[in-house]
DNA sequence: GCATAATATTACCGTATAGTTATATAGTCA
DNA sequence: TGACTATATAACTATACGGTAATATTATGC
């Protein structure tokens, strides 16, 4: 992260921005036991269907998961394991700054009575 | 990333939406050599005070910038390296898809005559 | 206190986007 | 071909958000 140029910034900021929503990174949990097709996705999502196909051709749009079709169905999976990674970084700040908050949400509540 | 209930989606989408705006990113590259402050910042990213002030505000809230006042200045510093990490993965992966793209374009503007 | 500088906040506008409903497009099988 | 299933898309609504201009806040030095 260097020297970025506009462009590239650009770039980086739609990559993330794919990532920056709760029912995405559902499917994507989903998505890490292995493909899955929209139907299935849909099910474990709790989504609509229209929603969860938008969603997804989101993700392929942005190179995130790979589409597959077979017969009527349609096979989303990962496309990159970094992903992964990505959320796995988060997750451990994720990890840390909510039971912190949780701390401090319980020291507040304690000292307010509420 | 195994098991994450939705409170932690959410929490984890926020973060990443922290990270989904080239102006964040632009300041947080900034921010890679040390601390600045506002105006700095300002001058660096060619923004007005007011949106990176906000933008600022906003990634503080987010705790992926520490904020401290001496004087009438306030200065910004990244508050874990971590961040830079993710922006190397998505770099990663956005370096390989740009030049990729940049084949695509080429080809097709050659093909096209555009 | 007053003027000045640095930063934050507010109110507003325009646009992007998540979700929904309804419809369209395949693909399969009889 | 026609019924059926799976997926995608379109049209729409409501909301969130980035940018801007104007104003408020906070700290410093006189």
């Amino acid at each position: 992260m260097s020297k970025l140029d506009d462009r590239a910034l650009e770039y980086v900021a739609k990559y993330f921005k794919a990532l920056a929503e709760p029912m995405r990174l559902k499917v994507l949990n989903a998505l890490q036991d292995g493909e899955k097709n929209v139907s299935q996705l849909t099910e474990i999502s709790g989504g609509t269907q229209a929603n969860v196909s938008k969603h997804l051709s989101m993700l392929a749009q942005h190179g995130l998961v790979k589409r597959e079709s077979r017969g009527t169905n349609v096979y989303y999976s990962i496309a990159d394991q970094s992903v992964y990674e990505l959320c796995d970084l988060v997750c451990g700040q994720i990890g840390i700054r909510m039971s912190l908050e949780a701390d401090i949400k319980k020291m507040f509540t304690v000292s307010s009575q509420q």
